[in-house]
DNA sequence: AGCACGCCGACT
DNA sequence: GTCGGCGTGCTC
């Protein structure tokens, strides 16, 4: 592509700049730029300083006489090509009108995986030839060595370098260094394994929806063989030139997922949120050839360009909405994007989402069940439930019991513990004092072994005091107890067995996931005492005992969905016990030994469950019958974050069948040393939010020094 | 969200 | 006398 200019004519562009202010800016387009095509990226003059952005679209010069202001201009284009399709960008417009996301923060999110692109090195063979073409390039190749494009575009300081460096490339004047890839490790090829009679329902269905739109819903329990349902279905688009996406959740990608899909794929591409730069590049590179792609929740942004197919595993699982940023959820934004590209979509899981299991129940999501597990030894287990009433340590007698038997019969076990740390407080036994944190309305959080206080909600860490800071006595007590004490206690009660922590404390890296699930794979360890990262879709045969130290926890939380996650992450904990061909066992202890719904959490009743469940929230009025959408406002002075909520919440009462709460505190009502509150609007009749918000949330200005957050279907009211 | 400009306390 | 605290205002 020549750099010389494309007509003298005045163009115009406008751009999604990746900040996260509201709204597109107008920039001018440099015909020396070539032509401006929806979908590049682009280096901005913003502020002070420079940003990245993405043109959106061309703009006439009439549309653009009555902007006020001097319009700058497009510094560079840091694509040759757009990133995206257009169906791509219909979807990604689909989605900011959604979540009520600014554009700028959309296409950051969406392009995150290609920010990476600064390190691309290149060199030159030919700087005579080079510099005749490309003159800014003049004085950056002086030397033979290869540069990364960052490193060129410092030298060269001129606009269009990094425009002319791709071209340059493009015309074999440049040449890109190859990434430094690993070897391969070629697995053996296994052949696919024989299916059950609901598995080859399952794969004909999914055989029977290609080429379109067709959501299904897979609902089978745990250890049905859901995974050799994809496998299959994954093969047969393969084998025709297509490409697979399978969403896991964060802790769900395990080395046993990777390696199935190694043994049945030549190309096998894994994305997650911990993987370097280089990693991420040789992926990026190899976009085209990629079979199967296996990722976390942002591997749904790479843009396979023969996507045919996508999985959500354990579709229920909360990691697939984003906190941070775009408050996104992966799973719905899949939907949509199978949706654009008219592929089928595949949701898994033996506890699905109450969204989820309406959508099959009405029809238009496709159920696909696979009712029995398949190594017939296993039967699914009752639970055996301990009352802890009258218990003076975190594990019951029974529990220990089971736990040596364990030992001895060398099988192995699962404890299941939903708090982190040494004990969730720490009091003063002289003045009853308990240390909060000083940015958050948040107790402390005690980490023995690290010696720290901790804030589980803004991240500070303190040393333990020595002594109460209201009374100045050196009398501290722990109240209740986390996986840390947990393991203490075990390791007190019982020298012999080897114990392995599982959670967000132990588990820093990707890296630490993989060798401490290799580890009790292979039986270095014989107990894993974890939280809730613990429950998800691990599968280990010798696991003969699943305990679930305190069942009580999440049960009464003020939230809605606090009984359908509960519900979910106990049933997939018993599902954990007795996958191999040996039978299992599952302990819960709880001081609710008669609640009704502890009689609940075998799989074989999942759909009586979600049923009750579904008919409850539909005379409520709760979604998923009803979509709600929290906003939050925050502020260093509270004054300002509730004035501004309160306006808001005046501002709604225009907004026709949306019921709007006043503005509330939120539950965690200082969060990193900011006031919170929110206004949660209600729409029963689900056409009018989010669509009609925009508006609104538009034409109120908000005030200097406060914050908002759109959440849309929130999942949690933290 | 950054980043810079702009008015009031403890330090070489 | 300054360095620096973060309040608030702007970014095509």
């Amino acid at each position: 592509m020549p750099l010389s200019p494309h007509g003298s004519d005045s163009r115009y562009v406008e751009v999604a700049v990746f900040s996260p202010l509201p709204g597109s800016f107008t920039y001018l387009w440099p015909a020396a730029l070539g032509d401006p095509e929806a979908g590049l990226r682009l280096l901005l003059p913003f502020g002070k300083g420079r940003r990245h952005g993405v043109l959106l679209d061309t703009v006439s010069p009439e549309a653009v006489a009555g902007q006020t202001g001097e319009l700058r201009a497009v510094e560079d284009r840091l694509d040759l090509t757009p990133l995206y399709s257009e169906a791509r960008r219909r979807w990604l417009e689909r989605l900011r009108r959604y979540y009520l996301a600014p554009p700028g923060e959309v296409w950051s999110t969406a392009l995150a995986w290609a920010a990476q692109d600064e390190k691309r090195r290149f060199r030159c063979p030919d700087v005579v030839a080079l510099v005749q073409r490309y003159p800014v390039l003049a004085d950056v190749f002086r030397t033979r060595a290869a540069l990364s494009l960052g490193a060129i575009c410092r030298r060269a300081q001129a606009p269009y370098v990094w425009y002319a460096a791709l071209c340059a490339n493009e015309q074999g004047l440049l040449q890109e260094e190859a990434c430094p890839s690993e070897p391969e490790v070629e697995a053996p090829f296994a052949k696919p394994m024989r299916l059950t009679g609901a598995q080859q329902r399952a794969v004909a269905a999914l055989a029977d929806g290609q080429d379109k739109f067709t959501p299904y819903l897979l609902f089978g329990c745990t250890g049905s063989g859901k995974t050799e349902v994809y496998l299959q279905a994954a093969a047969a688009i393969v084998a025709e030139g297509g490409q697979l996406l399978v969403l896991v959740p964060e802790i769900g990608l395990t080395p046993l997922w990777i390696e199935r899909l190694k043994r049945r794929f030549r190309r096998v591409a894994v994305w997650h949120s911990a993987m370097s730069g280089t990693e991420r590049l040789e992926v990026r590179r190899q976009l085209d050839q990629i079979e199967v792609l296996i990722g976390t929740r942002s591997a749904l942004f790479l843009p396979l360009p023969r996507l045919k197919m996508i999985v959500i595993d354990e579709e229920h699982d909360g990691s697939f909405k984003q906190q941070e940023g775009v408050a996104y959820s992966a799973r719905d934004a899949a939907m949509l994007l199978a949706q654009e590209l008219a592929i089928p979509i595949v949701l898994g899981s033996a506890t699905p989402s109450l969204e989820s299991w309406r959508q099959a129940e009405e029809g238009s999501y496709r159920r696909l069940d696979l009712p029995e597990r398949i190594a017939q030894a296993s039967v699914p287990m009752r639970a055996e439930i301990i009352d802890m009433r009258r218990a003076d340590g975190p594990v019951s007698a029974p529990l220990l019991v089971a736990l040596g038997q364990i030992k001895a019969s060398s099988e192995q076990a699962i404890l299941f513990l939903n708090r982190r740390g040494y004990a969730p407080a720490l009091q003063c036994t002289a003045c009853g004092e308990v240390p909060e944190c000083s940015s958050c309305s948040m107790r402390l959080t005690l980490h023995r072994r690290a010696g720290q206080l901790r804030c589980h909600a803004c991240g500070f860490r303190r040393r333990i005091p020595s002594s109460c800071e209201a009374c100045g006595e050196k009398a501290f007590m722990p109240l209740g107890e986390g996986t840390e004490k947990l393991e203490d206690v075990l390791q007190e009660a019982l020298p012999d067995l080897r114990l392995a922590r599982f959670d967000r404390d132990v588990i820093t890296s990707h890296e630490r996931l993989t060798t401490t699930l290799a580890d009790f794979e292979a039986g270095k360890t014989d107990c894993l005492v974890g939280t809730q990262m613990l429950v998800k879709g691990h599968d280990f045969p010798n696991v003969t005992l699943v305990g679930v130290i305190n069942a009580d926890l999440g049960v009464n939380l003020p939230d809605f969905r606090a009984g359908e996650r509960w519900w979910q992450q106990l049933t997939q904990v018993t599902g954990r016990a007795g996958r191999g061909d040996k039978p299992g066992r599952v302990i819960i202890q709880t001081r609710m030994p008669e609640a009704p719904w502890l009689a609940r959490l075998s799989e074989t009743e999942a759909e009586a469950t979600l049923n009750e469940e579904l008919e409850l929230r539909r005379q409520l009025g709760f979604p998923p019958y009803a979509r709600w959408l929290r906003v939050l406002f925050s502020a260093t002075k509270a004054e300002r974050a509730r004035q501004a909520a309160e306006e808001f919440a005046a501002g709604c009462a225009s907004l026709d069948s949306v019921a709007v709460s006043d503005a509330m505190p939120c539950a965690i009502e200082r969060l990193a040393g900011r006031f919170r509150y929110e206004v949660l609007l209600r729409d029963g009749s689900r056409r009018i939010l989010p669509w009609k918000l925009e508006p609104l949330l538009a034409a109120l200005p908000l005030p200097s020094g406060v914050r908002r957050r759109v959440d849309v279907d929130p999942q949690d009211m933290m």
